[in-house]
DNA sequence: TTGTAGGCGTTATCAG
DNA sequence: CTGATAACGCCTACAA
């Protein structure tokens, strides 16, 4: 099968009656071009529906107006609301995306060393990969536009939540409503981490000492990032002589896995016990859990904005922005009740 | 800031002493190159190590090595799933995904025209995007490769979940759980759609015909793809006379309204009504609803696998293929009780 | 303002 | 088997 002749901008210039590099003029808008030129172009690529090959763009101009994305687990859907954030930007700014779904550790590396090296991309976003991962990664190419998004890269600037805050307003709101016993159940980094971050620490400790509540170290757990992480830790903490009457999680799972460790005690939701979650994730809404939520989509599109102020030559003015979270308030957590079991 | 210059094929030329011509051989791994001479080339690639510029490899060849991809709604997990599909099996064939989240209907256009005619990929694959939409779309460039998953598109290739085969697996599963009257809660095609599908319905007619069992136009009700739609027509169904004991609903998220109406009625779902959904979407999981899953990633795998055959000049054997569903069975679907409320 | 000639980094063709 | 050389389609000085 013959590939057939692409129409060029030669056609296009053949067509208008004009040299080549008017027909590339016009459409760039960069130079000036007479009115009646430039008309008579138009009508050209029109009737020939001309549209320029982006990769002879590409190669001519030395960029290739595509950004890489890396995306842990697609299915995830924070990182979706991110991606989705980085979409919309990408577009407003004629950018394309080249999309990448990291499962595994040598995938994310791979893909991180494809893209920064082949230069099908101007610059690389990286959305929530384990840090020592992608500083090792981004070490060997240290020219190459890259911004992390909720995560953190030595060297590249980053977007990152502010968890501190989240965790904070979390147990602000259920100290607010009462609660005095605030327990804590924390998370690893990712499923396949055991690294904590102590953001969500500080946060809960900073709200307690604001409310004059005491922090006991047994009221502070760390599970791992799932629902049975959650349940069995809230199931621990009821279990306790003094149990805590309000539950601050760092995730919407493990969250609904307190819920039900609560039920299973005998416990209601919001009534007997407080639960706060962590993300908001589509369940959370569905099974009313107080949650804070995480401005993914905006930074996401935060992400596209910096990198491309980078390709302008602009250097970021900080190197690790943050994005404060905000509560939701649903049935999950409520003033604390008459019954503190003791 | 000055671009410093890319490493090219014409450095490591010089680097391992040889033409370029054979630099690329060695690299292109197509013609025979004497063992020395290319273990000097791939010596001197190491050392600088250099990558092939994907632009310029586009521009020469005359392909990109890119796949465009379409997918309505990032946020929705099966769409997500049909894309998880794509890109696995897009990475094992060395092919980069761009891809585009279309929320509005003339995106979905300006993408489609973009990607298909700016050259800057060699296929296009359309998930789930309206019939007529993308049909009027790709009548205008008929010689570029697409193929559509789950949705169909006049002239090219589509892959579609045989959703009269899932529709007949769950009515033929409330059936031989012994429920003799099934309503069916259909509903349109998308959210800002009017067109309804005739499949499920021809699925459900015919599990109930051989199940024996008679089918009154009142027990099948077409409503809005959301909760609110299930839940009413719900409300409507278990209102009647003579209530269905089982409700086979099109969509998981109607099938969640659908249990709501069932327990606000003071009635046990899978102990009085049974309910089944469709799609498996996490929160299927959860709630115990009995589905039907259609295997999306499948669908995005094959996808690309179809339009990489195109590429090597190989038409499609059929225009259109079809993928079984398979039924989930939880615990909202049981056998039919005693109590038949009458 | 407009046309022309190089160049971007590969691949492919064609002699040698 | 290997080395030049002409595309590939566009951009951008430079000259007119």
């Amino acid at each position: 099968l013959t590939r057939q002749r692409n129409i060029t901008i030669r056609d296009v210039a053949r067509e208008a009656g004009v040299g080549l590099g008017t027909v590339s003029r016009v459409l760039s808008e960069s130079s000036h071009v007479r009115p009646e030129t430039r008309q008579r172009v138009l009508e050209a690529v029109e009737r020939l529906g001309f549209r320029p090959s982006r990769m002879a763009q590409g190669l001519a101009r030395g960029r290739t107006q595509t950004l890489g994305v890396l995306v842990p687990f697609f299915t995830k859907h924070y990182f979706l609301e991110i991606l989705r954030g980085v979409e919309q930007s990408a577009f407003t700014y004629d950018y394309s995306l080249i999309v990448y779904n990291v499962e595994r550790r040598e995938q994310a590396l791979a893909h991180f060393d494809f893209l920064g090296k082949t230069r099908r991309v101007d610059g690389l976003i990286v959305i929530a990969l384990s840090h020592e991962l992608i500083t090792e990664a981004y070490a060997e190419m240290p020219a190459f536009p890259v911004v992390g998004v909720d995560t953190r890269i030595e060297g590249a600037a980053s977007l990152l939540p502010d968890h501190e805050k989240g965790m904070y307003l979390a147990v602000r709101h259920l100290a607010r409503l009462g609660h005095q016993r605030i327990g804590l159940i924390d998370r690893h980094q990712d499923p396949v981490s055991e690294v904590v971050s102590q953001e969500r620490q500080r946060g809960y400790r900073k709200a307690c000492q604001e409310a004059g509540l005491s922090v006991p170290d047994a009221y502070q757990v760390v599970t791992e990032y799932s629902q049975k992480g959650g349940h069995s830790a809230a199931r621990r903490l009821l279990s306790r002589r003094q149990p805590p009457s309000a539950l601050a999680c760092a995730s919407d799972v493990q969250a609904i896995g307190a819920m039900r460790a609560v039920q299973e005690r005998g416990l209601r939701v919001g009534d007997d016990v407080s639960v706060t979650g962590y993300h908001d994730v589509e369940l959370a809404e569905y099974v009313g859990l107080t949650t804070v939520r995480v401005p993914a989509a905006d930074m996401g599109a935060a992400a596209v904005s910096l990198l491309i102020e980078m390709f302008v030559g602009r250097p970021p003015e900080r190197d690790m922005i943050r994005f404060s979270p905000r509560l939701v308030v649903r049935q999950s957590s409520r003033l604390a009740g008459a019954n503190s079991s003791a």
